[in-house]
This record gives C-alpha cells, structure tokens and sequence, in this order.
RNA sequence: GGGCGCUUAACUCAGCGGGAGAGUGCUACCUUCACACGGUAGAAGUCGCCAGUUCAAUCCUGGCAGCGCCUACCA
C-alpha cells in the first residue's frame, strides 16, 4: 500500500464546499427508502429580513446533529429547509429602502410595492441558503418551502375559511395595539414591554355646578381629548357623595360624569381615574361595563386627530402630551407633576410605543385550540427538553387571549374575505369569488389586510408537507419528530403550531421539543446590530471552518442554557478538528508498504483491548447523550475518546510497533489504527461532519461515505474492564515517574533506572512486566524493572507510591531532601484527613445500616487505599531520610 | 406584582447525594521525524450566604443576597 499524503496543516477551506456540493449532488440529504419510523425535523424558518445570526448557526448545528445521527442509525430522515415571509420585517426594509429614494409604498401603489418586496425576498432568501449551506446543514433542498408559495398559502386559506366556518374567527371594533409606525395592529405577544421614564401628571376637572374640582392622575395627558368619565372606586369614602355627578372636561366644552367602578385602585395616586376606552385597554372594559361610546383621537399615523382642538390637531402623541400639559398651566388646570417609570409597550419590530387603537380587527377565538393544546401536554404527547419549559408553555395556554390575526400590511397573504360594494354581503371563500353571491353583483372587493406573519408559521409542520393535501410526504413524515428552537418563540410560535396542528390534523406536530438558550456575547448581552457585538457565523466559517463551529456551539450548548461567546471561544474546535486532521496524517503517512489484515479478536493485545473498550464506552455515552437531547455531553466524549486515550496514549503506544523491523507488526498496528480512525470518524460525524467525511473518503479502509455509515453504538462484546485498570495503573507508573523529574529537576530526557515494585506477585504484576518497555518509552525512562518479589535493592532510591506499587528512581542528582519530605508530609496530612473521614463514616452504626451495600464497598476500598498510601508515605519519608 | 434561570479555578462553563472537573489563560520545561492549533509537568476553588433534611450536602428543601430573563391593565 502506498503512503497517501495529507495537507501538513488542517486547512477547511480546501474541502468544506466540495464535500457540501458531493452530499447535495449524491442525494444524500434525501430520506432513505429504508423502512422504520422516520426521523423528521422542521427547521424553524429564517426570516426573509436578514442574514443567519448565531442563534440560527445554533439551532441549524445541533438540528443538523440529529438529522446526521439519526440518519447514520439508518432510519429514513428528513430535515425540511425553509424560509419565513416575516410580514411587518420585511415590509420594514422594504419602505425604508423606498424611503431612501424618496418615496412612500403609497407612492408605488400595492403591486410595485409588492414587487420591490419579492426582490428583497429572493436576495435575502438567496443569502440564508448560501449561508445554510456553508454552515454545512443536511437539509433536504428538494423539500425547501417558503410561507408564501402556492402550497403554503393554500393551507393558509384552508386554515382561515375552515377555522371561521367553525366559528373560531370573527371581526369586530376593538381595542388592539397599534403601531403607529408600522400603521398596522399587532398580537399582544408582539407588545415587548419596556420600563420608560415619565411622569404622572395630575390635572384638575372642576365640577360642573362650580362646587370646586377633583384631581386625576395620568401619564398621558393628551388622550383626555378622549375621556369619557373620571371613575372611582365605589367602596371609597371620600368621592362617594360624588358618583353621578359632572364634571367640566378642560380645555373642551364636554362635560363627563363621574361613576363608580371597582377596578379603580382606592390607593393609587388620588383614587381616581380619567376613563379614556378608545385609548386604554382598562378603560375600555370599563367603558363598556358602563355603556359609554369611546371616543377615538387618533389619527392612523398615531397624530391627533379632528376631535381635538385645532391647536393639537396633526401633533404625534408625545409631543402633544407637553403641548397639553402647557395649556393646562396655562389655564390653571395642571396640578402636580412627578416623575414616573412605568412599563411601556412597544413595537417588536421598530421599537415605536405602541398606542391602544380602537379598530375593526379580525380574531381567533383561542379558547377551543388551547384547550386541546393543554390536553396533549398533560396526557404526555409533547416533551419539552428542559422540562422547566413547560411551565412556561401551560401558564400561557392557561391564560390564551384571542389572536389578532389581521395586519394593515401589504407584504402576506391576503385576508380571503371579500365584500360587495353593492350589497354589502360578506364571503370568506377558498376560491377567489368573481361576483357577490347574494345580488350577483360584480363590484366586490378583496378585504385589504393581510394575515399575521405567524398565521403561516403555525400550520409549518405539516403544510410543507403538502398538508392541506394527503400527500405521500405528510403521511410518512408527518408528525415530525423534534423541533429545535430558542425560547425566544415559545408563545409566538411554538404553541400555536400545537395548536393548529392539534386542530387540523388531530396530532401534536411534534413529540420533543428541544428549546436551545441564546447566544450571546461574552458579556451576557444579547448580540444585536445596534450594539454591534454580533458574531457573523460566515465570518467564523471563513477564520475557523464550519466543523469548529459547530463542534463548538455544541460543547458549549448545555441543555438549554444561554451560550456565551466571543470570536475566540472557536479555537477550541477547530484545535480539535487540527488534532483529528494530524492524528490522521501521522497514520495515513505511515502506509508505505504496508498491508490490511484483518486482526482477529483474539489476536488484540491488552492494549488494543482497552483503547477498543475505551472507544466503545465513550460511543455508548454519545448515544445517550444524543438520544437524551444532551448535546455537550456527547461532544465530550468524542472529544475525550480521540484527544486523551486515542491520540495522547494509543497512538503514542502505537509507535515502537509502527519502528519496528517486524512487518507483521507494523501491518497488525496499522489495521487497527486504520480500523479506529474510521470507527472514530463515524462516532465524530454529527459534531465535525466534514472533517470526518473528508477522512474517510481517503481511509483505505473504508467504503462509501460517512454520511451514510453506520452510527457506532454500544457493544457489549467489546468490554474490557480489567484491562481499562491495568491501563490506568500503566498510566499511573508513567506519570509518576514523568512527576517525580519534574519535581527533582531532572531533565525529561534523562534515562533513569527504574524498579517498579508491585505489592504482589498477580495479574497486575505481569501486566507491568509485559508492558515494561511501554512504561519506559512514555516516562522516558532507562531500564524498567517490574520487582513482585521484593528482591531488587532500593537503597538510595527515590521513592513514587501508587495504589498497588512503588516506583523507585535511581537518581544521581542532588535531591533537596527537606523539600521532598515536606511534600509527602502534606501528602501525608492531607490522606489523614480523608482517613479519618472514612473511618468516621465506617464508624458511624447509622451508615454501616443504612448506607446503600456499594457505598459502604466504596468506602471500605477507600480505607484500605488511604491506610496503603500512608503506610507508603512514611516509608518514604524514612527512606528520604537516609540519603 | 407573579414566575423562571444563574451564582463552581483569573475567564467561559460542565457536573450534581458518598474522595472538586473541562477548555482558555497562567508558570516551568520541551522545537523528539502527526500536530507549537503540539507535548510534559504545575499553581489555582471555604462549589454566593444562612438554616434545615440526611449516616453523608457543591448537589435535596426553605430563606436571603446579587445578576439576568420572561410575564402582568395599576391610571
């Protein structure tokens, strides 16, 4: 066989794309034929607005370690790719890209302005799969779905015409959050709460027969223009001889009466309340409770409208509010003013307060759905991965709100409602209506909202399947198996897919659901463009390889807990993708003239035995840990297993085989080395999938691709627990031998005679004299003597205790005796402590009765191991004594 | 106002009822032919504070403190 030379340093580059390009060309990626239960994930799909953040590279990591895992354990998988239309988003950089020309979408007229959206829609969409694709996601392509294509909009209108002939859809006036920015409603999930500064002002409404006046409270002066009563509480002393009467509204000619309402707070600021139901979410129960009409003030563009007096007319809001307050001086109406933080709502998408609107909206009646979303939690068909996630998913349910689904947007799916100008009939139809079905007239019109973003989003699951079809995809891959999000969408989205799902289809989307933290920078924040301490996964790719990347997040993803990061944390993967490159090297290079054989289980020595049993153990916790959602777990282990026993020890060991003059030999070695490359190449695949695929593709050894190898699991036929101990105590002469240079200043180098003495005569002491030439290659050692007869004179030594033996050093140099002795003195202090501790327990009648058989084992076993060390230690301290 | 999470080595974080761990950083030595993105050795922690449960607590329970997040209509 010839050497096969590989590039002296790990260079990504040189084969992340082409190997992307080979999975994508070979149909890898595409669900096998196999039977079995498929493997199905929904990749939560990236907004249209924007490139892939960290939190995407994240979430597609560790989804992308499931697909590979589960597909590699042969069952039919498939991760469907996706893109979200994101409505008010989109619309947002679209109108301020407009804005930069000059122009408003009302300026380009519904259709151009729609088309300047498509635009950025592609591009965008053309960057996030770029990006996908460089991060190195198994996605399947030839599934990839966009929330507004043809099938994906059907199941938008099946959803709307089917929810409203269940009569889980109705319209109606109501007080809605408003964006006066975006000029649309919003949901009260997408109101992010902010604490502001402002004040309380308090402004005095004199009564109406002049008997003097009474004070309210308000962070906004201006909507008074809006009061329709001032309320107090009906069991409060002080205003109750007022009730009924009313009151002069400042700056208006209105006059408003004052009732009785028991919302109003007897305690808070002056006990009572201005009521304002066009522009405050109490108000309005309150004004409805008590039958008075609401007065709306603003215009659409959160301006004051023509109710107001002229002064105030066409003024936003907040600046209004001062203008207010001034004339209320002015005119003496104005009474105190403190400053006032309070929680203020605001818009999830430009951040712009978000006003109470009163509109005519379009809602879903929730109740029903989360009914049966709470039912499939409880009977156990959802799991959430923390669990503690699920507290926040019921509480939520618990108290659901009807949805506000219409938005004044043009960017999404249109509301299929239509009405006759003529008639003033209304449709909700799945087919586009030519004519009014009632007069038959052809003067209809289209309602011109468009749905919220997540009323697409929420049926994901199983309309890219093909849903409202049967197709052959929903009914093999639907419901999908796990999903992968940040915590961050819970409400938005992860309930509501429940939901519809639950209503649709009669199953849950999903059975796990694996909720990831955030990343954020090394100082806990959140990474945002505003503060500029985002990391751009491309630019980590280009530094540092997708394998990094991904190796890294995973390492650092513990069950759901926020990641911190900065550009460096990466280096720890992508050392470990240069170990695994080199490791390789070394092997690949040492093939000139060697031969396969194929080693029999019998003809594996105790150190092969181990490093097998070590590598079966570390594929059996990778397992779990991967089945168990435990993700940094099962990077551990495939990281302890290739750097600490495969590379520092085994291939260590390997290497007197690999010089020798013994071709058989060198072959045997080299087919097992061969053989554990190639296994641990399987094992790493999910976490550094093309570093691994790259290897193995050159592996002599090795036929097709890793992708599509089969997963290592646990196998019982490859325990070797006593030679794993004898391994460890091998390990422990070494280095305690490599110790005590160190500690004597003796170079490492240096050849010493050295005289193992074993406390027996047994399996171990063989072991050691088997492997003598082993202990002194590592420990750079002289001549190694395994002594278990005590024969061997160690006059003058330099003594090592380890459990079971005694290493003694045949040193020249000058040992600083003192020093030494007060080492073993603190040793020796310190397994006293421990000694006694033991015996206490041991002692104690309450541990010996109750303690669990294997613990009381353990101690017992611990004893005699400290009482060994000691007995050691202060032979050696004598021992030092006589040098 | 409710709820959740976090507090372990200088930093980022695992672990979690029975002798404190990783990576980075730091110190010393080593350019020995896979890898200096390396090797060997080392220093470094009262596992936030106070109680309780237990034979045994970094781990369980309760309280407290600090930080972070979510949620809520107090004008």
């Amino acid at each position: 066989m010839k050497a096969i030379e590989l590039d002296k340093v790990y260079n990504p580059k040189n084969f992340e794309d082409r190997i992307y390009s080979q999975w994508v060309e070979d149909g890898d990626f595409r669900p096998s034929d196999a039977k079995g239960e498929p493997f199905t994930v929904v990749m939560p799909p990236p907004n249209v607005t924007g490139i892939l953040h960290m939190g995407h590279a994240l979430n597609n990591s560790l989804q992308d370690i499931l697909t590979r895992y589960y597909r590699m354990g042969g069952r039919p998988t498939l991760w469907v790719p996706g893109t979200d239309h994101a409505g008010i988003a989109t619309q947002n950089v679209v109108e301020r890209q407009i804005a930069k020309e000059g122009l408003r979408r009302q300026d380009l007229g519904r259709e151009k302005f729609l088309e300047r959206t498509w635009q950025v829609k592609e591009k965008h969409h053309d960057i996030i799969v770029r990006q996908l694709k460089k991060i190195g996601s198994s996605c399947d392509w030839e599934h990839e779905r966009f929330t507004m294509d043809e099938g994906l909009s059907k199941a938008v209108r099946e959803t709307f015409v089917s929810l409203y002939e269940r009569g889980l859809i109705y319209r109606g006036m109501y007080l809605v959050n408003y964006c006066p920015h975006c000029g649309t409603a919003l949901a009260d999930d997408e109101v992010e709460h902010q604490n502001d500064k402002g004040h309380l002002w308090n402004i005095n409404y004199p009564l109406a027969d002049g008997s003097g006046f009474i004070t309210v409270a308000t962070t906004r002066p201006e909507t008074m223009f809006g009061d329709v009563a001032v309320a107090v509480n009906p069991d409060d002393e002080r205003y109750r001889h007022l009730v009924g009467k009313m009151l002069k509204l400042p700056l208006t000619d209105r006059e408003i009466p004052v009732i009785a309402d028991s919302f109003v707070g007897i305690e808070f600021g002056t006990g009572m309340v201005k009521i304002t139901p066009a522009h405050d979410p109490n108000d309005w129960e309150c004004g409805k409770r008590h039958n008075l009409t609401p007065i709306n003030i603003l215009n659409p563009d959160g301006t004051l409208n023509d109710v107001c007096p002229e002064q105030f007319r066409g003024i936003p809001a907040e600046k209004a509010r001062f203008m207010v307050a001034d004339e209320l001086l002015k005119q003496g109406y104005l009474g105190t003013v403190q400053d006032y933080d309070h929680e203020v709502g605001h818009c999830y998408r430009c951040n712009t307060t978000v006003e109470p609107y009163m509109s005519e909206q379009w809602f879903v009646k929730m109740r029903p759905l989360a009914d049966k979303a709470l039912k499939a939690w409880k009977d156990g068909r959802l799991e959430f991965h923390p669990k503690r996630w699920e507290n926040t998913y019921s509480s939520w349910l618990e108290n659901i709100r009807d949805w506000c689904i219409s938005r004044q947007l043009w960017w999404g799916h249109r509301i299929p409602v239509w009405y006759c100008k003529d008639c003033g009939n209304m449709m909700v139809k799945r087919e586009d209506p030519c004519c009014c079905e009632k007069c038959g007239s052809k003067n209809i019109e289209q309602d011109n909202d468009v749905l919220d973003t997540w009323f697409s989003s929420w049926l994901w699951p199983f309309s890219t399947l093909g849903w409202p079809e049967q197709t052959a995809d929903f009914k093999r891959f639907f419901p999908t198996s796990t999903l992968v999000t940040a915590y961050d969408i819970i409400f938005f989205w992860v309930s509501r897919m429940i939901m519809a799902s639950l209503e649709f289809t009669g199953e849950v989307p999903f059975k796990d659901i694996y909720i990831t933290g955030l990343v954020r920078d090394k100082l806990g924040r959140k990474m945002s463009k505003s503060l500029g301490n985002g990391i751009d996964p491309l630019e980590v790719v280009d530094l540092y390889g997708a394998d990094a990347m991904k190796f890294t997040l995973c390492y650092l993803a513990a069950q759901g807990q926020d990641v911190l990061i900065d550009m460096d944390s990466f280096k720890m993967g992508s050392k470990f993708a240069n170990k695994i490159w080199n490791a390789t090297r070394y092997i690949l290079m040492n093939l000139e003239g060697r031969n396969i054989v194929e080693v029999k289980k019998e003809d594996l020595n105790d150190i092969d035995r181990w490093i097998y049993h070590s590598f079966n153990e570390n594929a059996g916790k990778v397992n779990e840990a991967l089945k168990g959602y435990r993700f940094n777990e099962g990077a551990q282990a495939v990281y302890d297993f290739f750097w600490n026993d495969f590379c520092d020890w085994y291939i260590e060991a390997s290497k007197p085989e690999l010089y020798s003059d013994d071709d058989a030999r060198k072959d045997r070695i080299v087919s097992i080395l061969l053989d554990l490359l190639a296994r641990s190449m399987r094992l790493m695949h999910p976490f550094l999938s093309f570093i691994t695929e790259e290897i193995y593709d050159r592996l002599p050894n090795t036929e097709g691709k890793v992708i599509s190898a089969e997963f290592p699991v646990f196998d019982e036929s490859l325990v070797s627990e006593k030679e794993a101990q004898f391994v460890e105590s091998l390990q422990e002469a070494v280095r305690g031998i490599r110790n005590a240079k160190a500690s004597l200043n003796i170079p490492p180098d240096k050849k010493l005679k050295v005289v193992i003495r074993t406390d027996e005569k047994g399996e171990l002491s063989e072991f050691m004299k088997k492997y003598s030439s082993l202990i002194s290659t590592f420990s750079n050692s002289g001549s190694i003597i395994i002594d278990d007869e005590k024969k061997e004179d160690i006059t003058g030594a330099f003594p090592v205790a380890a459990p079971g033996f005694e290493s003694f050093l045949f040193v020249r140099e000058a040992i600083d005796v003192d020093k030494e002795i007060a080492k073993l003195k603190a040793d020796i202090e310190k397994t006293k402590g421990l000694l006694a501790g033991v015996e206490k327990k041991l002692g104690n009648p309450n541990f010996v009765n109750n303690a669990k058989a294997e613990a009381i084992e353990k101690e017992k076993s611990k004893k005699a191991e400290f009482e060994e060390k000691l007995d050691k230690a202060l032979k050696h301290i004598e021992a030092l004594k006589l040098l």
